[in-house]
DNA sequence: GTCTATAACGAGATAGAC
DNA sequence: GTCTATCTCGTTATAGAC
């Protein structure tokens, strides 16, 4: 999906690089336009509006976020371990989450078809992350709070790296979280981690 | 500041509620404008660009939320319960927070005046809040990662709520992270917290 | 200080040729 | 299907009278 072919391919592909580094709101269907190369009709040929071509985009963009975050909940190591896998993994602080930002834009939040995909995506996290949480022997109301935490922490992440301008901050949040699952009733074993602001080498979603 | 007299006190009065509604790049002088009540000439006379509106309206409610967030913070009750206060402040979970959200608004990051009013209020918030862990004897390292903690989990807390729809979900993520809070080395006593999502009579900001 | 025009530009979308 | 040209409207801002 990251060098198509076809100009409706094209369309979305830069539709969803826009929307990730701007947002849906303030991206114009014809700074879509300029971004894929295609001319002015082909863009309203295959999305007749702007709302379509979000859509389409977004959903894209949410099918790769889940895919591979399933892929870190869902493996066969035990379910802490996951969940921590999951919490640490490389993230771009400071652009924030590319879903989770769009909860802020007012286009995405007044449109109905827009929404359910956000929705839809967070849904499913929390849902992966209850059964984790349920998995090391937690009640399911507390199970569900506790994914809900650590969702929570993601997203908060993001937002302070951004409002600090400081990439360490998610890296923080992360640890402050972790730290406090593993002093609980049965603790990790753990390699030593030392603490302080740095981050290595992020690269992509929650 | 709510029923101010002055022209340009019901321009900033206009423009933080409608910053707080849709954010900044969306809301137009023209729209802060026909809220207020007051002409063209006038905004332009005391604001002469957005920018100068969006600075003086951004301050003013950093500073609102800022004082009312030290109340509790600062507070003479145990560290520990002023932190669990804040936590569990009522919040307007589906607005989002006022401030938070503003990171994702490109308006705002890219505009070097209106960033530093934002991270002055979280950088504010985490040195009150590393100060609190700092007090239940932590190591300052891991203090300062759990305020980050703290206030990513209600940053987001309101990103979950916004998403879902559900302002249960900031309520539920604070409950999770409260669990973790109390089954650590010294729990705080505390009548018996009844759990699962409800959110009873939200008012204000983180 | 406050008002009513109005200019200059970009947004979202359409028309109609190829 | 894809293109260029064009329409309408809202936005940011300025001009200049009161």
């Amino acid at each position: 999906m990251s060098s198509a072919t076809s100009a409706r391919d094209r369309l979305v592909d830069a539709a969803q690089d826009l929307f990730a580094a701007q947002g849906v709101g303030p991206t114009s269907p014809r700074a879509v336009l300029a971004a894929s190369g295609v001319g002015q009709g082909s863009l309203y040929h295959h999305f007749p509006t702007k709302h379509d071509l979000a859509v389409a985009a977004v959903g894209a963009t949410v099918d790769d976020a889940l895919a591979r975050a399933m892929r870190t909940l869902d493996s066969d190591s035990p379910a802490v371990e996951r969940l921590v896998a999951y919490l640490e993994r490389p993230r771009e602080a400071l652009a924030g989450c590319k879903i989770g930002r769009l909860t802020a834009d007012q286009a995405v939040m007044d449109d109905d078809g827009l929404h359910d995909v956000v929705t839809a995506y967070f849904v499913r996290l929390l849902r992966a992350l209850t059964q984790i949480f349920r998995e090391t022997d937690l009640p399911d109301d507390v199970a569900r709070d506790r994914a809900h935490a650590a969702l929570a922490i993601i997203q908060g992440g993001y937002v302070l790296a951004r409002a600090t301008r400081d990439p360490g901050a998610l890296a923080a949040a992360v640890r402050g979280f972790v730290g406090l699952l593993d002093q609980g009733p049965q603790a990790r074993n753990e390699p030593d981690r030392p603490s302080q602001h740095s981050t290595p080498t992020p690269k992509e979603n929650p």
